[in-house]
DNA sequence: TAACAGATGATGACATGTCAACATTCCTTT
DNA sequence: AAAGGAATGTTGACATGTCATCATCTGTTA
């Protein structure tokens, strides 16, 4: 053990707070969507990429791709979705191994309406208490320990970093993925 | 509304890679304690505090102080724990409505064996990347945005903010609280 | 003291997330 | 064409987290 092995007081406090605001925030997202729109985190994370998609429709594993999930995770979300009558499916007409995944009228209705109270809440309660250089330094952080976490294996993160080199969303929802 | 109501590109691109990065890192967490040392976040969470008080014991309402928990997720947690033989629960002896909870010996093993894995792979994967002036600011923006969630009327985060107020554990596992 | 609000902890119902299977289908290789 | 491995989606078991509710107890107030 070359290096000292304990965190520095910075170091800690800095993780310290990091993990209590990770906390804080998730919880306060998952409120204000629940409270404002009827919506859980996950079904908003659902809704956007298909409320974006050419025909509101995409494959489950594209849809997979783009949120990062994995398989069992999207499909037990994508019933429960179902059966609230967000979304629907049907056969993929390409690869009989596939399911489509289609947006129904109430679906998009839901993330019509959940869509911008969300991102005013993002603005107000995040992204507009840091200042440019801030938002610099948050991107460069996240994309590095990202960066770290794909080369140490974790293969989940190699979507999102490609995802995350890719362009933006430029719909409502997409801005505040949640 | 006399400010825009999108994203721009800098903010939308920082709130992503915000994302992605703190999913990623979560699931790398959960995963490293869970191999390493057979414990789940939440395991380690409690177990930290209960490690570090004077008798290996505190009140599961000081517990949950700790650690921002909900009294409702901190009983289900316990009484998981507490069937694995991780804690023990007993009355309080000042108040007939609490309950103390006490580390067992195989509790205290279990914590003692994860702390060490556990707060190098933070440092190799989180901390050990960003520079001192990057924490500094990470430690910053945590604690405005937790402030702010505050003042938004969070009341779960106003534990949080006494706790950073505080004094830093000087503990093993107390330095990286996953 | 009697009443009552607040604190504390437990519980059941439910939503969410992970893991280990499994069945089906596709694709490559021989 | 046949075989074998990879991809895709689903399911069941289980762990975790939230909410509403309940029972009990404490402390305060009339």
């Amino acid at each position: 053990m070359g290096q000292p092995r304990w965190l520095s007081e910075e170091e800690a406090g800095a993780w310290r707070a990091f993990l209590a605001m990770r906390h804080a925030l998730d919880r306060a997202i998952d409120r204000q969507l629940t409270q404002a729109s009827g919506l859980s985190a996950a079904d908003y994370q659902l809704l956007v990429p298909l409320s974006e998609a050419p025909a509101k429709e995409l494959r489950a594993r594209d849809l997979g791709r783009d949120v990062d999930w994995e398989r069992s995770r999207l499909s037990h979300q994508i019933r429960r979705m179902e059966q609230r009558g967000l979304i629907s499916r049907s056969e993929c007409p390409t690869d009989a191994r596939g399911t489509m995944i289609a947006l129904t009228d109430a679906g998009a209705a839901a993330i019509s309406d959940a869509a911008p109270p969300h991102v005013d809440w993002v603005r107000e309660n995040f992204i507009g208490l840091l200042t440019p250089a801030e938002l610099v330094t948050l991107r460069e952080i996240s994309e590095r320990v990202l960066g770290r976490l794909v080369a140490a294996g974790c293969s989940e993160a190699v979507e999102a970093c490609e995802i995350l080199a890719g362009e933006c969303s430029s719909t409502e929802a997409g801005q505040a993925l949640s």
